[in-house]
DNA sequence: GAACCGGCTCGTCAATTCAT
DNA sequence: ATGAATTGACGAGCCGGTTC
């Protein structure tokens, strides 16, 4: 993990956060990262502290930041002394320069911290900025998406409820209930009469339980996938109307220069 | 109606990361 | 070091639309 003051420290120097942030997609296998030349877009929960309602937003580099909630868009323009609270360790902010002025990043309990421009100490950075690390975090795939998302809410991981498991003769039988998919029976050979081929039904029911599990990850994995997905292309709308209107303003400033000069 | 196709969902495997 | 969690990739099955 890295060390959150070094990432404060470079909001003052660059106007910019970035914490545990992909490198563009460029070691993982992610095939929505890079989807805007900008850079990585990272989902955040954002609270201000003057309106401090929980909201969603995807910032993107070298944009002013877009706070998106739940019931309606806003973009947001944060004033001097304004704070904004990630409480996402795998966020990245990236806000014009002197937009934000200081940030606080909770993480962690321990990690709770505000900076304009404050440096980051040996103490804090000396083990994350090894080349070996930064050569690792270079490689490393996306954040998952239950960093990305996990306040978004949803559907719990079915837990496995006693005597699910059950031996009928030859065959097992697991009976999974709940999950959006809805039950699902799966059947498996735990015996043979020849003696062959054999499968200890401690390994067996393990493997099965294993299979469960994974069942079930795969599920929430693509729920949160779609979930990011939705979340993106909602950044898209809410970026292509600011687009549109800015395009307005500089139309109509046009006019207005050159009406102040023909006269 | 049969055959084909494309899109979608699901289960599984495997690689990788994370947490202890 | 190790087990758990995460997620990309792959194949199978289902479904609706299209063509013959």
């Amino acid at each position: 993990m890295l060390n959150l003051s070094c990432l404060v420290a470079s909001v003052g120097m660059e106007g910019m956060v970035e914490e545990n942030g992909t490198s563009g997609g460029a070691g993982g296998a992610d095939p929505l990262a890079g989807a805007g030349a900008a850079g990585p877009a990272h989902v955040v929960a954002v609270t201000t502290m003057q309106a401090p309602a929980q909201v969603q937003s995807v910032i993107q580099a070298n944009q002013q930041s877009v706070i998106q909630t739940a019931s309606n868009i806003q973009s947001v323009q944060l004033p001097k002394g304004n704070v904004i609270l990630v409480s996402k360790p795998s966020s990245v902010i990236h806000t014009t320069q002197g937009t934000l002025q200081t940030l606080q990043i909770k993480p962690e309990p321990n990690t709770l911290m505000s900076s304009q421009g404050q440096s980051c100490s040996d103490d804090s950075c000396s083990d994350d900025e090894s080349p070996k690390r930064k050569y690792r975090e270079m490689l490393t795939r996306r954040p998952s998406y239950r960093k990305i998302l996990n306040d978004l809410g949803g559907a719990e991981i079915a837990v496995i409820p006693a005597g699910a498991l059950q031996a009928e003769g030859g065959l097992h039988t697991l009976s999974v209930s709940g999950g959006a998919g809805g039950g699902a029976i799966v059947q498996y050979a735990t015996t043979n009469q020849d003696g062959q081929f054999y499968v200890p039904e401690d390994q067996t029911r393990k493997r099965e339980l294993r299979l469960l599990k994974n069942r079930e990850a795969a599920r929430e994995c693509r729920r949160k996938k779609k979930e990011y997905i939705k979340c993106l292309e909602n950044r898209v709308a809410v970026l292509e109307n600011q687009n549109k209107a800015l395009i307005e303003e500089l139309k109509s400033l046009k006019e207005l220069y050159c009406q102040q000069k023909t006269e």
